[in-house]
Formats: structure tokens, C-alpha cells, sequence
DNA sequence: CGGTATCCGAAGCGATACTG
DNA sequence: CAGTATCGCTTCGGATACCG
């Protein structure tokens, strides 16, 4: 909408395939099909927790944005196949870099978490929103 | 909550990493903050859009996970500084190599997105009834 | 200057029920 | 088997107003 024409316009851009693979299913999802293709009844198998609402929801963004590709077989019963593409797999490099830094770096990251919300109680009052997990 | 110890643990986890710098506004301050320290302000000016508040919610994530480091100089007026931690430049690494690519690939990203918006109603019967408008 | 508090609409997401 | 439709709760995020 307001999109001013300023020289970090690629930043929106990025920004927007970014936010894609942050939400709650997608890099599960994009891990799983980097081995190889999947029905949607295995991946809803695989990617513990999720419902079938978000696994169609996800797999439609994917396939839109290109990363995926639905495969149906008119058989009986209905088998649907998905798989990543060229495209998929491009992403899925510099994708599987940044989860494996956070799987590397994860006990630094909840040091840091733990120090931060123990000192927040003494001095100042500024929590109480942030306690997810 | 409720955290089962299912043998993807270390998965859950790293997507937690990966859905912070999902968010809106995450990526662009961390690329800004490789660039060196910035105020409060200047952040506030360099990314268009952003509201106070989310400023202050994303930059409070940050610092919490120890990727930000939040220095206040007591002066009139006030003045607070803002800038990575080690462990923030080494996020920033693969994070930069995901917006990089994210930067490069958006023509595909949105070719293709063009591409299923167009034929979403033409060929495919799942819809069929849902086109109303 | 650098925040915090509150309100509120929008979006995310799970649960449930129904369909070809 | 592989979805779609609807509901309702929760979280996100902008707008506004106020504070040390």
C-alpha cells in the first residue's frame, strides 16, 4: 500500500519471503520434503503438533510461492504427493545454515534469555508479557 | 508449557530462534545494527514504518536473547545505544545469506506466486464454489 | 530522548465438523 | 485420503497518550 520508493525496497521484498519461513510450520515442513517427497498424511505424521488446517494453510503458501510442488493422483484412494522444487531446495540451503546455527547456539541463546529474565524481577517491572515458554 | 521430550527437541528449538527473526521487523534492525551501533532514534528513522513500540518489543527480544546490547549513557537528554553482541554478528551471518538469496530470487518468488494467483481458478476443481466475490 | 500503558482491530492458529 | 468451512481464542501490531 504505502510503499514509498526508497532504496531498501529489496528489504520489503526480502522481508516478505523471510516472514514465510518464520512462522510456526514452515521450516519443519521444508526440512522434511529436503529428504524427499512426502504424502500429507506423512507429513502430518512427521511434524508433530500440527493440524490440519495449518499443513494445508503452509502447503499452499509454499506451493505459491513456488517452493513446493502438489502432485495429485486421481487414484482411489486420493494420493497427493508433495516435493520441493529447484527453487525449494535453493532455499532450503541458506534456510538449514540458520537452523543449524540455532541449533549450535541455542544454549547461548537461553543463558542469555535466563540471565536477562532473572535480573528483569529485581530493578525494574517491564515482564509479565513476555513469558511465553 | 508443554514441552514434550520428543527426539526433535533441538528442531522445536531452533525454530524458536528462526521464528524471532521472522517477525516484522527483526532482520531489518539486526542488518542495520552490522553496521554499527545505532540510538534509539536513528533505528526509529532508518526503518521506515516502524512504530514505537514495536521498536522497543523487538529491540527488548533481541537483548534478551543476547543478540543486542543496550547501553544507556545518563545524560540530559537521555541516550541509548544499541549494538550487536558477538553472538548477534554471528547470527547475522546466516541470516544475511537467507536475505541475500531472499533478495536475489524475489522475481521468482513472485513469478510464481503470479502464476498460481492467475490460474487459481481456472483449471483446478477444488475450488470451483469458492471464487465469490 | 527514550521509553511505558492502554485500547483495539487484524491476523495466526487450533478444534471441530463436514466433503468428494 | 486429502482436504474445506466455521468458530473462537490468542497473539501481533498500530495509534494514541502519558512519563522520567
Amino acid at each position: 500500500m504505502e510503499q514509498r520508493d526508497r532504496p531498501m525496497g529489496h528489504c520489503t521484498r526480502a522481508n516478505e519471503v523471510i516472514s514465510l519461513v518464520g512462522d510456526k510450520w514452515t521450516v519443519h515442513i521444508v526440512m522434511l520434503l529436503t529428504q524427499g517427497k512426502r504424502r500429507f498424511t506423512e507429513i502430518e505424521r512427521a511434524v508433530d503438533g500440527i493440524s490440519r488446517k495449518m499443513l494445508t494453510v503452509t502447503l499452499r503458501a509454499l506451493e505459491r510461492d513456488g517452493f513446493v510442488e502438489r502432485t495429485v493422483y486421481p487414484t482411489v484412494p486420493l494420493r497427493v504427493e508433495y516435493c520441493l522444487t529447484d527453487l525449494g531446495f535453493e532455499m532450503a540451503e541458506p534456510l538449514r545454515a540458520l537452523g543449524n546455527w540455532a541449533i549450535a547456539n541455542q544454549e547461548r541463546v537461553f543463558d542469555a534469555r535466563r540471565r536477562f529474565d532473572g535480573q528483569a524481577g529485581e530493578t525494574m517491572a517491564i515482564n509479565a508479557h513476555k513469558e511465553r515458554r
